[in-house]
Formats: C-alpha cells, structure tokens, sequence
RNA sequence: GGUCCCGUGGUGUAGCCUGGCCAAACACGCGGCCCUGUCAAGGCCGAGAACGCCGGUUCGAAUCCGGUCGGGACCGCCA
C-alpha cells in the first residue's frame, strides 16, 4: 500500500476506531515513560497520537523524523482523551515502526506559538509552513481562491490569463524588467496589474473577464505588502457602480459563507473619501472602533497658544479625537506617541488636559472636549498641520490607540465602500496626479470642471475596506477616445508620450468601445483580514523580506557573465559617494 | 530618500541606561539515565554563546562612541 492513499495522521475520528491503518508522518513530539512511549504524530491534517510499547522501536525515533507506523485504531481509555486534540479520542497501537527519513534538530520549535526571529523562519520557510498554523493558512486561501472561481464562473464570466511579459511604462509603480536577449538595449516589463488588457478584452467583447493574477511592483515594502501580489482581477461590460458594487458583495458574501459559514450583511456601507479623511484620518478606515476625529479649527481661529495659531494662519488644520477612558494615560505613553507623531511627520502632539491647557481660553477647551465628544475620564488628542499630515498622523494615531487599548471588536466584519472618490490627486511636488488610475471615467456632473478646478472632479472609483484593510479597488473606466485623450493632457503628458504609452488603447478606441468597469481585489490583504493579522508574510508561503530577498533561496543572486553578455547587459557597481 | 526599534548558546529572553562582581543568567529545546498512560509528561545529570561584524574610547566593553551588515515598524513611495 502506498503511502499517497494511507489515512491522514490528522484525520482518524471515533468511527474509526477498530481499523487496522498505516500512517505517515513527521513525530511532532516523544513522550518516554519507560514502559510505554507516546508519539505525536503530524500531517498537514493535523495531529495523532500513536502508542509504542516495544521500548527498543520508540528510542531512536527523535522530533521531526518522517515515520510509518502501522498498527489498530483504538478508543483511548476512559479518562486518557484529550479534548485538546480534533483526533484526541483515539489513537493508534503501533506494532510497526519504521523510519523513514531522519532529521536534525529544527532551528525552531515547529508549533503554534513559535517565537521565532522572522528572518529565521524565513530562511526555513519549509520547516515554518509544517507549523499547523501556517497549514491551516495555506488551506484556506485556497479555499477562498476556490470559492472566488466558483461564485465568477456561475455568473458567466470567464477566467482569462494574460502574458506576464509587457510593455514598460513610466507611469504608476516602478516596473520590474526583464531584458530582451533578441532586441538589444530593450526590455519586456512584468505587469504590475493587467489593466490595459483587461480593457482590450471589454473591447475585444469579452463582456466579462476575470483573472487570479500576479502583479509586480517594485516599491518599498510595509507590513501590509510584498512585492509579488495575487489579486483577482474584474472587468466587465455595459455596467455601472452599481453593478460593479453589487457583484463584490455578493462575492464577499459567497466566499464568507461558503469557506467560513458566516453571513455577512449586504449592502455594505458607503463612505465619500472626504469623510473617510476627516472622520478617521485614512482612506480604509476600521469600523471596529469608533474613534471619530473632529475639526476644531473654527473654534481656535482666534486662539492665543501658538501651535495651533500657526498651523491655522499657514492654512492647516487642527484635528482631535477623544480617548476613551485616556485620563489614566501616563505621561511615557503620551511621549510614545508623541514620537509615533513627529515620526510621521506632525510637528507635535498636544493632549487635553495637558500641559498646552493653560495656553487655551477656557471656552476653547470645552470647545474641544465637545468636538471630540469627550468626558470627565477621556483624554483629546490633538493635532496641527496642513490637512493631508494632519490627516495622516490622526489616522496613524486612531490606529495605534485602538491597538494599544484594544478596542476593536473581535468577531466583526466591517466592509465598507469609499466611493466616490476624487479624479486628481496633489504629489509631493505640488503636481497634479491621478487618484486611481488615468483610465478612471470621471463623475458626468464635474465634467465641465475637468478645466478648472480639477482638484474637485469626483471618479468612479471605488475601494472596498474590511476591517481598515484595503481589499479591492476599482473604477467605471473612461471608454470615449476623445476624453481619455483629455484627461492624459490634464495629467500633463504631451501627444507624443501619449501615442507611445497609450497608442494601442486610443487605437482600439476607435473600434466601438462598451462603456466598461472593473475592480481588482488584492488576495493577499483579504486573507490578512480573514485570518486577522497585520503582518501579509503570514499569508504568503515564500515571502521575501522588506529589502527584497528571498532568504530561502538566496535571491537576488549575481548571474553568469556569459549570460549577462548574451543579454546585452554591463554591470556598473553602485559608485559610494564620498 | 528619511525616521525609529532590534541583533547575546539551537530558540526566546535577562544583563546594556548607571563599563569591572559576566568566559554571561533563566526558560524551552538538545544529549544521557530512570520511569507502563502521557499529551507543554515528570525526575536526576549534562553539553552548549567570548555577546552580528569592523574600528574607536578606556587600565578594563556584551555594556559607551562611530561605521557596516542583517531583520522589523513607519513616513515618502505603492496608477
């Protein structure tokens, strides 16, 4: 019998008990008393215990050696079950033992709980993956990913896959390259989303694509990213928000019932970028908490105590929001987050009551206190600058708050939609950019603004948040050649950066175009939601680490020069400056 | 591009601020012996780190300073 079709360790129950079985596995843990030696066995379906009474079988089996053990499933005696254990009502009388494969002792110890150093288990990442918790992981992506096929499949859309080797483009994310040996001096680009082609399908009358996708980009890494994401990519014909919407929740929906038996309620929730911004400081705001942020510029405008003063007269905004209970604050924790602030960028952190107490006009207090909803036994923190920092520190805060008091409410799902959002966005410089894509269709009423206050053009664009992480995002797509063109100039790009980027698209935009709109879901955050955590390496079998490597496999490594040569390729060491 | 945190036996930590009492402590793991019912088994015994690396300060550095490498968090960036 092969050891392919032998019961899974993990997967023995009651009802077999009696069958004679031959299981495989790694020893997960010895117990010698002597007499009687008790193995815990491990498979990717869980644990079994396994009883050898023959001493001289069980000595030289050690952890993580790769077993066969044949013998009788049996109930375990009375009192002796273990309630901890999905299979601890029974286990398995060896009569055989054999090893298969030894094993040294691990770096770490392979169990729920490791506390291993990241980068240790990531250089062996084979031994981290056999952590039940990890397999478990692994599992359900792959239950969500299946659920996601099944739910597209049903509603006639048809999973299309598109070529990993592109055409390089200056705009969006940085693109990873990849050298043509054929044409000298020129290079494919790896998608970083397969938007365009997305697009040439509604155009080609697909009508409706989907894609469990890859994408790339090359772009300095956060807790929440990696540099090779999966996304499930959506396009569709002739449809609305609405539909679009519609389609997503029904989606999360299915996937939620179908992989976890949990319903989720629908319509989700719907909030305009603006108040996401202003209420909670961010774009994928947390609803788990409540934590609302307020502006209280109006009533510091004549304010006497400086920081706020000018903040106000270079144009920004002062913002806060009430801790609940925070008066038993100390004053460390308040200098923590103080340098959580200025790490972000704010110029300070004031609270209330707090030393700035005396700088404030009594009405300007209760003013405060009022706005952020505050009582006798909370705490205001408060926040000057221009609006984008200061929106970004509260937010940062709100969140380290929440973390810290533990405020978010375990068991909750809270999707919601930010839409509409804004065309246009202000960069670092002070340039206008696009807030989701070039392609995005602008909302019909702010047309005639497109020319003069840009700024103010609301998209059709949309993001899903589930818990204040970023699952999906999308748009109503612009399908009129005449007004993509329009919206390249608004961006700045002359006609002729325009013809080399965008040529194809425009091109086939003259070929009867269907009004079309999508959205790409990120799979990767939606299981960190789904598994709650706040580290995406945990959802990822091979994740490399923040600078890039692959600490498994030893990647980036240096290549062959012969190869180099034949790719056209000179290497120029970084040059140190002095 | 920037800010911050971390780097001590196989693993996780303590020690570092206030240099000498630290060839460094504790737990887990590991090795040996004992033990017929445990399941984080238990008991006894034992091995194992000159403190990421380089340089400096000092009579003396795991402890202070500079650099460097590696990991992480965040800002910028991420259409």
């Amino acid at each position: 019998m092969s050891g392919f079709t032998a019961p899974h360790c993990g997967s023995l129950r009651a009802s077999d008990a009696g069958k004679e079985v031959e299981l495989y596995g790694w020893v997960a843990r010895r117990r010698d008393h002597g007499g009687v030696t008790f193995l815990d066995l491990r498979d990717r379906w869980g644990i079994v215990q396994v009883v050898v009474r023959t001493a001289s079988v069980a000595s030289d089996v050690r952890g993580e050696y790769v077993v066969r053990a044949r013998g009788a499933v049996r109930r375990r005696p009375a009192g002796a079950e273990n309630p901890k254990l999905a299979t601890g009502d029974i286990e398995v009388d060896v009569e055989e033992l054999e090893v298969i494969s030894k094993s040294k002792t691990p770096p770490f110890e392979i169990e729920d709980d490791v506390a291993a150093d990241e980068a240790t288990r990531l250089k062996y990442r084979y031994l981290d993956i056999r952590r039940p918790k990890m397999a478990r992981t692994l599992e359900l992506r792959h239950r969500v990913v299946q659920a996601i096929h099944r739910y597209m499949s049903a509603r006639e859309f048809i999973e299309i896959e598109t070529p990993m080797l592109l055409k390089g483009t200056p705009e969006g994310s940085r693109d990873f390259i990849v050298p043509s040996r054929l044409h000298p001096g020129e290079f494919f680009a790896l998608p970083q989303s397969p938007q365009q082609l997305k697009q040439l399908l509604m155009v080609a009358g697909i009508g409706r694509y989907y894609q469990i996708a890859r994408c790339l980009r090359d772009e300095d890494l956060r807790a929440d990213r990696v540099v090779e994401i999966t996304q499930l990519d959506v396009e569709m014909s002739f449809c609305t928000e609405e539909d679009v919407l519609g389609l997503i929740e029904g989606l999360w929906a299915s996937v939620w019932k179908d992989v976890l038996g949990i319903d989720i309620k629908t319509p989700f929730p719907r909030l305009d970028m603006q108040e996401a911004l202003l209420k909670y400081g961010t774009d994928k705001p947390d609803l788990r908490y409540d934590l609302v942020i307020a502006d209280v510029s109006d009533a510091l405008r004549e304010t006497s105590a400086t920081v706020f003063r000018s903040a106000l007269d270079a144009g920004g905004v002062v913002r806060c929001f009430s801790v609940p209970g925070g008066k038993d604050m100390s004053r460390r924790e308040l200098d923590e987050l103080a340098l959580m602030a200025k790490g972000a960028g704010a110029k300070g952190l004031a609270w209330i009551p707090g030393p700035l107490d005396r700088h404030l006009a009594e009405g300007e207090v209760s003013a405060i206190m009022a706005a952020a909803g505050a009582g006798v036994d909370d705490l205001v923190l408060v926040v000057a600058d221009r609006r984008r920092k200061a929106e970004t520190v509260m937010g940062l805060l709100r969140r380290e708050i929440a973390r810290r008091r533990k405020l978010a409410r375990q068991g909750e799902w809270q999707f919601l939609w930010v839409y509409p959002m804004y065309l246009f966005e202000e960069d670092d410089q002070g340039n206008l950019t696009y807030g989701h894509h070039p392609f995005t269709s602008p909302w019909p009423e702010d047309m005639d603004l497109l020319g003069t206050r840009p700024y103010d053009v609301r998209a059709r664009a949309y993001d899903c948040v589930l818990n204040g992480v970023e699952v999906s995002g999308g748009s109503i797509r612009i399908h009129d050649r005449e007004l993509q063109e329009r919206v390249f100039e608004i961006l700045g790009m002359s006609r002729e950066k325009i013809r080399a980027q965008f040529g194809h698209l425009l091109d086939a935009f003259e070929y009867g175009v269907p009004p079309h709109g999508g959205i790409a879901a990120g799979i990767d955050r939606l299981m960190m939601a789904i598994i709650g955590t706040e580290n995406i390496r945990d959802v990822v079998a091979f994740p490399k680490t923040q600078s890039h490597q692959d600490l498994m496999l030893g990647a980036p490594s240096p290549v062959d020069q012969a190869l180099l040569d034949e790719l056209h390729i000179k290497v120029v060491p970084p040059t140190k400056p002095s």
